[in-house]
DNA sequence: AAATCGGGGCC
DNA sequence: GGCCCAGATTT
């Protein structure tokens, strides 16, 4: 036995007469945060200060270093007159200290340009360095009362969601349209209370990813959950089509002429095979010697660069920087028929072994030298082989890369 | 390892 | 005005 239950009855949040803000400044009534340090004595400058600091931290981290902000600089004169390097000591720990910077700077233009008073125009207020459209609007409605749109990470979450706006909101017009949606649904009454509470929508119940739609007021009105698409929405930033990861490619070749190979990890590119040592890009050239000495226990010459070349893989393009080194022969020294763990052995005719004082890299599994007949019989990843085997690649500075003969 | 974020800066 | 970055956290 049902019973129709009147418009009259039903909850703010599934009552279709509801408007949107409506539905979210009930929710904000009962769960909204009211009590945080920033939310007393709303001033243009005390909202300011925390909607910068809370730009790059959460809540919780932000609280300490709010009050003793407060306390310091309790007003724009206070924070104008400090200097820079005192203001960043107050900042330190929260990080991205230009914002920091722009703080104080903001404070002086404020003496400079505005009397002293924190400006109450939108767009005055978004002048100061630092402020941008969001933060002007956060601040104009928070502590102004003005009727200003907002449109941060959060908002724009939310938003996307609401109307199942799609495309990634990084672009102009995706974020045009959450612009115009921001500014339709901001009310008139208790403008403050709902920027605060579309902001802790966001940052609670309307999460990345996993959103907690059952406990959300806007369900009953959202496109992107009636679709079932708030996993989706917003769009993800298409990633880029191919990321490119650059590496030094070592040819090292020692006396013999031999070049040094290493059996790369099991798993992951060129997984199990033997290569050339591979070092990041992020190291410069100088930085080689000292490394291959580290890392390989060689001393290595530089001799050449020759001309970087490209391998395509399915999810990244790799530029390979191939460096020339020359290296005195490793220490040998005659231990019978043992090797010691790190430690590179290898027979010699048959009857004894000796040690060469390389060592194996972090992950790798083995590390030789061989002669241009023997790096011919072992498994070499298709681009080394052509990068070894052929004359043909381009080489800088007129030498040969590893186009030795056997030795 | 890659996505994210709001604003700045550069052309 | 469009594009990309700096600088840090989150996932």
């Amino acid at each position: 036995m049902t019973r129709q239950i009147s418009l009259f009855e039903m909850m703010p949040s599934d009552n279709p007469s509801f408007s949107f803000s409506e539905k979210l400044l009930h929710w904000f009534d009962q769960f909204g945060r009211k009590n945080l340090p920033w939310q007393h004595n709303k001033t243009a400058y005390r909202v300011w200060i925390s909607e910068i600091m809370l730009q790059q931290t959460q809540v919780t981290t932000v609280i300490p270093y709010y009050e003793r902000f407060m306390q310091r600089f309790p007003d724009i004169e206070s924070l104008a007159q400090a200097s820079v390097d005192e203001v960043l000591s107050y900042w330190a720990g929260l990080g991205y200290y230009a914002r920091g910077r722009n703080l104080h700077k903001a404070a002086v233009t404020v003496m400079e340009n505005f009397a002293g008073e924190f400006p109450d125009k939108l767009e005055d207020i978004q002048s100061l360095p630092g402020i941008g459209q969001s933060t002007a609007g956060a601040i104009a409605s928070i502590a102004l009362k003005q009727r200003a749109p907002i449109l941060d990470g959060n908002v724009k979450r939310v938003l996307a969601r609401f109307a199942a706006i799609e495309g990634w909101t990084g672009e102009k017009s995706v974020s045009n349209q959450l612009w115009k949606l921001a500014d339709e649904l901001t009310p008139h009454q208790r403008v403050d209370e709902y920027t605060q509470a579309i902001m802790d929508l966001g940052a609670s119940l309307c999460s990345r990813r996993n959103p907690d739609c059952g406990q959300c007021p806007m369900q009953s009105a959202c496109k992107a959950f009636a679709q079932g698409r708030q996993n989706e929405l917003p769009t993800p930033k298409p990633k880029s089509k191919n990321p490119v990861k650059e590496a030094w490619i070592l040819a090292i070749r020692d006396a013999h002429g031999r070049l040094l190979f290493q059996k790369r990890p099991p798993t992951g590119i060129w997984g199990g095979l033997w290569s050339l040592p591979q070092v990041e890009r992020d190291l410069n050239i100088a930085q080689l010697p000292d490394y291959i000495a580290s890392q390989l226990g060689l001393q290595g010459q530089y001799k050449a660069e020759a001309t970087p070349f490209e391998h395509q893989f399915s999810h990244f393009k790799l530029v390979l920087h191939p460096i020339l080194f020359e290296c005195e022969n490793p220490v040998s020294e005659a231990v019978g028929e043992y090797s010691l763990e790190g430690i590179v052995s290898h027979e010699v005719q048959g009857s004894y072994k000796i040690q060469e004082a390389h060592k194996i890299q972090e992950g790798f599994t083995d590390s030789q030298f061989y002669s241009r007949a023997q790096w011919r019989e072992i498994g070499l990843p298709a681009p080394i082989k052509k990068l070894l085997g052929s004359g043909s690649l381009p080489i800088k500075e007129q030498i040969e890369l590893g186009i030795t003969e056997d030795s």
